[in-house]
DNA sequence: CTGTTAGCGCCTTCAC
DNA sequence: GTGAAGGCGCTAACAG
């Protein structure tokens, strides 16, 4: 194998004495005899020769690059549904552009304008916020794009959602369940859309159950330290006998410092978190959590996005994900696992 | 804002009376005059018009994409890696592709074979082993590349890794000045990179002070469920007055067995991770944690990739990030802290 | 300052 | 089954 800092269809031609275009076919795979077949192969080889991505992708008008955009490439359940999402589409032969979009809306609108350059073949999604703007840029798109979240009004896309209110309502049934009466809720920035979906989510669970006592502080974000502040002011207001969090980061924070005022858990204090991360099992007692089925919202949205890439012109799809609940130490007594 | 759907510059051109040479110059800031820098982007912005970055890619051999490769998106020290180098390529104004290589070495090697597709202009990789194999295929790539971690033998690539010894050194000293005699060690699999560094730093450590009580324990990977198990076993032997852990998820796992036993942390045993991740803060006690300068790594592996994409031919460069120790609860009483 | 033109490397009809 | 030729959308000489 040569030197194949360059090396084109035209040198492996010249060197195999045939034209580019066998050259071509028998790279791709199509109908060529035996013999110009073997000598391709051969010339290929000693030049180190490797179709280019890009003037390929130029002609057929395809890149193979699916492009992901997230707010936080850091949140755990980002993470998970990153990596769901890269082994879905790589198997499928696509490569996975990442997008970190930060917390500014005005990332997601320039990220959208940039798809348009073409760069990749269709975009996921999963907007923290939806700004009046994000719909009108992404009707306006050319090219394929999947939510996972909410989507803005008007916007006619396939979409994976998670059912929040199902999911608070699992959190809230168990917890009563165990006869916890004073269940208290933090919850991240409300004017996100994790963050309205999961309280509307903890205002129906309660009053459908004619639980009158409710508690709320919002966390500045869906940090963990975001979430001591919030669990000590909330600890501050008076002691329920359970604590729902927006997330797990935030429910590992209320369940230290609880443990660092003293409180027993699950005796004292019940705690159940949210989306079911790694990181729910490091926690000590371990704890219980709400599954929104991120893994699984990821892996869906991958595959509505190469379907459409498939047949574009297939119906939208718009796909709910139930959620389940993971039981773990810090919401029921070891003997009750 | 016309139908975005197509629009070239051919298009853009007739619209506005020039010619494409002129709506290219116009669209990427070359001197133009002002009546038709005017025209050019009225007739652009009614067209909806982006240029195409895969036309612009094959013309001037650029991609503006980096591909980075790591072995587990999911790790905590990856995520971070992850987080750092989209941030510094992003603000250079290059994409990030991800490729999560998986575990078997073989598919480094497809990559790299991959890589030479050109979808990329450079490759920033953190090999977990480095087979024989590897080397070769480093040496026969033509775009630069940026190893974090060791290279494999006779590759002169630009490189930027830890220093586990000095990071070892680091975790016993801090131990040994608390008064700690038996220091053992949950480690990773002995035959990668990560592993096979730290542990030889552990034994330096050790011999370096004359401490002669060692006992090491080997987890299957390096993740939170093959800590519980490699914790478990080394209690069995007997108990230690500190352990250190080749990376934070060995270090809760361990934090967390010892707890279930009835050990108190840090009066009883000690406990010290490695990597400083975001979930040390997360324990409880949270886990004091040499820094091996993932972020740091990740920084200046992008500088380094951005700094050859600039000048080729500059002069290797490898680059060796010193340890920090940020010490928590978990080794130390709070009134030390 | 502006327009014309020649490719970048590849795929794909179209004749042979 | 194979070769010749056109063009994907863009940039960078080179003329004018």
């Amino acid at each position: 194998m040569a030197d194949p800092r360059k090396s084109t269809l035209v040198l492996v031609a010249e060197r195999a004495g045939v034209s580019i275009a066998s050259v071509s076919r028998v790279m791709n795979g199509l109908p060529a005899s035996e013999r110009v077949t073997e000598r391709v192969r051969a010339a290929a080889a000693e030049l180190g020769y490797v179709p280019d991505a890009t003037a390929r992708s130029l002609k057929v008008g395809r890149t193979e690059q699916i492009a992901l955009a997230v707010a936080d490439v850091g949140n755990p359940v980002y993470v998970g549904m990153m990596r769901e999402i890269s082994r879905v589409v790589t198997k499928a032969g696509y490569r996975l552009v990442l997008s970190s979009t930060g917390i500014d809306p005005k990332d997601q609108i320039d990220l959208l304008v940039s798809l348009n350059r073409g760069y990749a073949d269709g975009l996921i999604m999963s907007p923290l916020r939806v700004p009046e703007e994000l719909g009108t840029q992404l009707r306006s798109s050319r090219l394929p794009i999947v939510i996972i979240g909410s989507l803005p009004p008007g916007a006619e896309l396939d979409n994976v959602r998670a059912d929040s209110v199902a999911g608070m309502a699992l959190a809230v049934d168990h917890l009563a369940a165990q006869g916890r009466t004073r269940i208290a809720f933090v919850n991240g920035p409300v004017d996100t859309v994790p963050g309205a979906a999961r309280r509307d989510g903890y205002l129906k669970a309660l009053a459908a159950r004619g639980i009158e006592d409710r508690t709320q502080v919002d966390a500045r974000d869906f940090t963990y330290q975001a979430g001591l502040k919030a669990a000590a002011t909330l600890l501050e207001k008076g002691t329920p006998d359970a604590i729902v969090c927006a997330n797990d980061l935030l429910a590992i924070a209320a369940l230290n410092v609880a443990t660092r005022r003293g409180l027993k858990i699950p005796d004292d204090v019940a705690i159940v978190g949210m989306d079911d991360t790694d990181i729910a099992d490091l926690a000590n007692p371990a704890i219980t959590s709400v599954d929104l089925g991120a893994t699984r919202r990821a892996r869906t949205a991958a595959r509505l996005l190469l379907r459409r890439l498939e047949k574009p012109d297939a119906p939208v799809r718009q796909v709910v994900i139930e959620p389940t609940l993971t039981v773990r130490g810090s919401s029921t007594k070891e003997e009750n696992l």
